[in-house]
DNA sequence: CCGGTGTCTGGGAGCGTTCACAGTAGAGAA
DNA sequence: TTCTCTACTGTGAACGCTCCCAGACACCGG
């Protein structure tokens, strides 16, 4: 019949203060618990985690990051001024990745899409004043204004890929593009084709121009001319790749192999392919690029070079708490491996 | 020469109180201003808002949340144990319109992935403690324990998909998968098929069991018998429709038409069909559900069922925000809608 | 003239933390 | 003994905001 005391105690959220009085110290002594439990006797330490397990206290981040100046969360932030990304299934891997490398480190990831200038500007504000500790960046094109605005703003910021046409140096973590296409058309020439084309990426994206290198430079290795009527560039997208591998069977009938530098344009490259009569891999071999679940989906599945997506992840993760940490910003090339299937 | 006073305004970032003083008010009128700015004079308003431009002032969303109690964000949680939703291209779309639905009201999504139990545990309480103000659960399972304990903790939820085997009543945004499944069995009915085998999803799930009785009261109206021998579940992934295809073709050479609860094990159905010389569709027309990226890219590109993905991200944030302002749960449902290509 | 009502304003209090600092106790060195 | 050093603890003052209340002022009806 006693209105308990514990009843308001119940019904607020318990407080540092709470968690004090429960175990017999003072706030400062849970504080310093709470963080890292310096210069702090064991039974003070034991008494406040009881008291914290008994009245299941939870820290008020909002309180910390009052004071700190931290928000203690990250950024995966696009730029991607069109869809093309989203039609993509490795950004679901990159994505996952990072936000389970995060978890651990308990990070919450904030999700922020800027695909237009104006979200772009609102985002920036809205990064740079502090609401989140680093940024993922996510932005293929060359000179990104975000990157740079972030950078200068001095936001921790870790981009996937390499980045291209910025004037500061800034972290980022990327597979080997020019290494995998190697792998690509070294293997296609040990399939004896010798008239390889290849639809590239977008060339002010560095997976565009990395890759068409890699090409490039196994052929003259082999010492096969170079010839410009056996290079189509595409957009990502499936569609594009379509119409790449379009032209490019017009210019040179007489292709036996192609080098796609995506799995998802490598798809509409084998509906060309199926429509113009040419048997994969029988009369065209077909190389693509991600290991997406695009390469499995395809009939015939697609021989592709993997991007090790969850070193990727990881590896971003690492570097941008790195960063967050103060050190210096940093560069990861990871490698990449020919995956065989029916298509080559 | 002079230590001039900007220096140190400069540096640090704006408070309420330099606008304050900027615009000869006091913080409690700048703090009216910033809330909707109901008992502000015009003249007063026009001195705060011109203040707020000069210094650049963006509000400390913790010092707010600190007070308030809310923390100015959403979660998109996703509670799947395995790997099938990102399997999923749909994930993309979905979270996609949510996020940027959620911007337009400048509040910042949280992506959050609870896949382990352990996991589920400690996000579960990370979101009780406050620190988001509700939550987009995308899990398709029955009885998912997060929702119950979430919503018992005075969470909003919106749920993605109708929920099942809950005690509590949850506020959910679904297509309307029984209508859809009729559409397209009374396609494939028109085409003059008669021997249609459906795949469904797994039967603890709204997709799976409200397909498969749209599929049944379709059959049922023509007159045609039911026949267990014609329904296979699968798992929604591509190997699971594979599978099931395989099973059902072995039970019923005779199949002219295959209706497949999702375009990913569509793709599975595909390839067996493919591989056990049936041609699509020609020998068995085949029907999928969701209108995904899979579906162009299949050869034959697949006739489907489309979600209005976008109207239904739209709709869950739609209830969310309404539910945090406080009114009642609701429950959503949404037309699908017949997309005809090649193999139906 | 009064009192009431409605609009607008300023400033104190407090949200739940961390931080800086002062202070205590005990061990060991001078 | 006394002084110094180290390990530990408690407390007041922020952090930047919103809430609340008191008070000023203008207007209006009686």
């Amino acid at each position: 019949m006693s209105v308990s005391p514990n009843n308001a105690t119940r019904r607020r959220r318990p407080t540092i203060h709470d968690v004090a009085r429960e175990a017999g110290v003072s706030r400062g002594t849970v504080s310093r618990v709470l963080n890292g439990g310096h210069y702090v006797s064991p039974a003070a330490a034991e008494a406040v985690n009881a008291a914290i397990r008994r009245t299941g206290y939870v820290v008020n981040r909002h309180a910390r990051s009052l004071i700190t100046g931290r928000s203690g969360s990250a950024a995966f932030l696009l730029t991607e001024p069109q869809e093309k990304f989203f039609e993509d299934p490795n950004f679901n891997v990159l994505l996952r990745g990072c936000t389970q490398a995060l978890a651990t480190h308990d990070i919450p990831l904030l999700l922020m899409i800027a695909g237009t200038r104006e979200e772009q500007r609102r985002i920036t504000r809205y990064i740079s004043a502090g609401h989140v500790d680093g940024v993922l960046l996510v932005s293929s094109h060359t000179g990104d204004p975000v990157a740079e605005a972030l950078v200068h703003a001095g936001i921790p910021v870790v981009m996937c890929g390499q980045p291209m046409g910025h004037s500061t140096r800034l972290a980022h973590v990327a597979a080997d593009d020019r290494d995998g296409a190697r792998q690509m058309v070294r293997h296609l020439l040990a399939a004896g084709r010798r008239r390889i084309g290849t639809v590239t990426g977008p060339l002010d994206t560095p997976g565009g121009v990395e890759r068409l290198a890699g090409y490039r430079e196994v052929l003259a290795d082999a010492g096969l001319p170079a010839d410009d009527s056996l290079v189509e560039a595409g957009d990502y997208s499936r569609d594009g790749g379509a119409a790449a591998a379009s032209a490019l069977l017009t210019r040179r009938p007489d292709l036996d192999a192609l080098f796609v530098a995506s799995d998802l344009m490598a798809q509409g490259a084998l509906a060309v392919l199926e429509r113009a009569g040419r048997r994969v891999p029988a009369d065209v071999a077909v190389g693509g690029f991600d290991d997406s679940t695009a390469a499995v989906g395809s009939r015939p599945a697609l021989t592709t070079i993997r991007q090790p997506w969850d070193r990727i992840s990881a590896e971003m993760v690492r570097v941008l708490l790195s960063q967050i940490g103060g050190e210096d910003s940093s560069a990861v090339i990871l490698p990449t491996e020919l995956i065989r299937r029916e298509s080559a």
